[in-house]
DNA sequence: GCAAGGTC
């Protein structure tokens, strides 16, 4: 007897599409490691299997690194895992008689079932049923079975092809532009690279180093004072923030250091503060930097294992929704049975209506990040940490609004001076509660300060200062900025930031650029001034919104694409050695410290130099030719680096070159035995 | 060895 196949996009979908649709009579198997499961829908029998995201992508159609390539093709990634599930989901397939795509409907999911039904299960996608959903409830998946699209959403998958080639041919080219100009000026390989997303992100922080490095530190003097009111100390704020003569900020701190002033005026002001919503992937991300100085990345990779592991549900969201079909109470319930969330969950359940606040931003296919009441037998140090964060933060949802109550005071000291005095009280603690120690605001105890109370300033000092510079991003700050401008994904944007610091762009954790990467985007500006734009992002995606609503062909999309492409390559081309030089100036500057100090006359540094007459590498001494001319000849291919030893027989440092698989040592010193056979 | 996007 046949059946009906449909394809998921990962496995945890699969098994939710498999158990919504089939009941309690769904069979669990594996095959070739694929999990399949059968079920019956009215008396049809039916196969549901899972994808691991992409199983296919574009790849050159010919061999080798050269460069300009248009010529591409789809097929099967190069994953021992997914080519298994490949074969495994064709086998399934050829004894199917229908097919339905149940990937997430969004252009990337649409894509993946496109792929796996065309090249795995040979053409069937023609074929296909669609379903479409948008969580992963029950009703909504019966409903997205019963009510699917009798075809593929063709214009979804053309816009996805699309901007997989799109990004593959900026972005392989011009890296290999880029590595291959090197690499003739005699820079040996170092891996290079630039993107759609990666190099107007670059872009965005060579413009703020810019800004730093045009800043004139203006001086300017401040008040730094303090101020005792019915016992208890406040910071105080002079009316003039900013002073332009040490002078005049001298004159006030004589007439009010150590006097009694009185509070002449107070403003109250009560502000209700709602909860915060649930986490998706980027907020979690700013939070976890926030209290814990994690990088974004790490605490995805920390999410993604407490992911695995049951604890919480799928991280690489963006919605910041809860819907009440989680089953929120008894997940809630769950967490209270350990000692460490009773009292809190108990709050919250005793309150009786179960209902989280919740943020605008939705996904297509999961909600927020939350707990799933289970409890992992260990959790190291950090995941407990993340873990902890994710389940007060998901508990504060349910809280009440807390109630800031914020005063201020005008405080007199004589007739010329007078300062201003805030305090911030938390009234009704509300969701705060839950959320500690995350949240630092308490309740004060004790007396608050009033009209005509005796104040007097244990502390009024002059401080030097200078205007500041714009502020460096970090990572947190980039994923924001990132996110503002469309550029990249929840899922890609860590990773991306991560590929800067691994290319030796950018280095610190309050980011800085490199010369390196100064050098990358002043070559693509001059060449490419587009790729360094965030407007590339929303052209393609201008592009891809044509393509889905069928306005446009996805070939001539690409065609387009290419037909830009070629005259700036030809122009990259032309200008090969002028590119190659300057990355291979500031790889040698980078270089110069690894090469290590000069063994002749042990001042300068070993670099990497370039023979004007005959065109040829070797290393020399950095001094040269003032007070050292050491010099030693190496191959014209391959990575030059210092290796860890030196040689038995001079002592002198030994020079490794990588060139492909091939490496060779060799010792500095021409006049060494070890280099005479 | 190169992109950006999905997923373990």
């Amino acid at each position: 007897m046949s059946y009906q196949l449909i394809i998921c996009e990962k496995p945890s979908a699969a098994m939710r599409i498999a158990y919504a649709l089939g009941g309690t009579h769904v069979r669990r198997e594996r095959y070739k490691g694929l999990p399949v499961f059968w079920l019956e829908i009215e008396g049809k029998r039916v196969a549901v299997v899972p994808a691991l995201g992409h199983l296919y992508g574009v790849e050159q159609n010919s061999t080798g690194w050269s460069f300009p390539i248009f010529d591409l093709r789809w097929a099967p990634l190069k994953d021992r895992r997914k080519r298994m599930w490949i074969e495994a989901i064709a086998e399934i397939a050829k004894g199917a008689d229908s097919y339905v795509c149940a990937c997430d409907f969004d252009v990337e999911g649409s894509l993946i079932g496109y792929t796996i039904l065309r090249y795995a299960c040979g053409g069937v996608d023609i074929k296909a049923k669609r379903m479409r959903f948008s969580t992963l409830t029950k009703e909504e998946l019966r409903s997205a079975y019963k009510n699917a699209l009798g075809r593929l959403d063709y214009e979804r998958v053309y816009a996805g092809k699309v901007r997989h080639e799109v990004d593959w041919i900026f972005g392989v080219n011009t890296s290999r532009a880029l590595m291959d100009a090197m690499g003739r000026a005699g820079g040996g390989f170092e891996v290079l690279s630039a993107g759609r997303v990666q190099s107007p992100t670059l872009y965005a922080l060579c413009r703020r180093e810019v800004e730093i490095n045009l800043h004139v530190p203006d001086p300017f003097w401040s008040l730094n004072s303090e101020v005792v009111i019915k016992g208890a100390k406040y910071p105080a704020e002079y009316k003039v923030k900013e002073f332009f003569s040490r002078k005049e900020a001298e004159d006030v701190a004589e007439r009010c250091q150590g006097k009694r002033g009185y509070v002449k005026d107070v403003l109250v002001k009560r502000k209700r503060i709602p909860p915060p919503p649930p986490f998706n992937l980027g907020d979690l991300q700013r939070e976890a930097y926030r209290v814990f100085g994690y990088s974004p990345s790490k605490t995805q990779r920390i999410a993604e294992r407490l992911y695995l592991s049951a604890a919480v549900s799928y991280p690489r969201t963006s919605s910041q929704k809860l819907p009440h079909s989680l089953g929120l109470g008894r997940i809630i319930e769950k967490l209270g049975r350990t000692e460490r969330y009773r009292e809190a969950a108990r709050r919250i359940l005793e309150k009786g209506i179960v209902k989280p606040r919740e943020g605008r931003s939705t996904d297509p296919a999961h909600p927020a990040i939350h707990p799933t009441g289970t409890l992992p037998k260990r959790m190291s140090g950090e995941e407990g940490r993340i873990f902890d964060l994710i389940v007060r933060r998901f508990f504060a949802t349910f809280g009440e609004d807390a109630i800031l109550e914020e005063r201020e005071a005008v405080v007199e000291v004589n007739e010329r001076d007078s300062f201003k005095v805030r305090a911030r009280d938390l009234v009704e603690s509300g969701w705060t509660e839950y959320y500690r120690p995350y949240v630092a605001w308490r309740k004060t105890e004790g007396q608050r300060f009033e009209v005509n109370d005796e104040a007097i300033f244990v502390r009024v000092d002059v401080e030097d200062k200078f205007t500041a510079p714009p502020e460096r991003y970090t990572a947190s700050k980039l994923i924001a900025y990132m996110e503002r401008q469309g550029l990249g994904t929840k899922s890609t944007r860590a990773e991306i930031i991560d590929n800067l610091y691994r290319r030796g762009y950018i280095e610190g954790r309050e980011i800085k650029v490199t010369d390196l990467g100064f050098a990358v985007v002043g070559i693509l500006k001059r060449f490419f001034p587009e790729l360094v734009s965030v407007k590339m992002t929303s052209a393609l995606e201008g592009d891809m919104v044509e393509i889905e609503s069928g306005r446009r062909d996805q070939v001539e999309v690409v065609l387009k694409v290419v037909d830009t492409m070629k005259p700036v390559f030809e122009r990259i081309i032309e200008k090969y050695e002028e590119i190659g030089e300057e990355l291979f100036g500031v790889m040698n500057q980078l270089r110069r410290n690894e090469l290590g100090p000069c063994p002749k006359c042990r001042s300068g540094h070993m670099r990497i130099v370039r023979s004007k007459k005959s065109g040829k590498r070797f290393i020399g001494c950095d001094n040269y030719p003032n007070f050292c001319n050491f010099s030693f000849p190496i191959p014209q291919r391959g990575k030059i680096s210092r290796s860890n030893a030196d040689c038995n027989f001079c002592g002198f440092p030994i020079i490794e070159v990588k060139d492909g698989w091939k490496i060779w040592r060799f010792c500095v010193n021409a006049g060494c035995p070890s280099n005479k056979r």
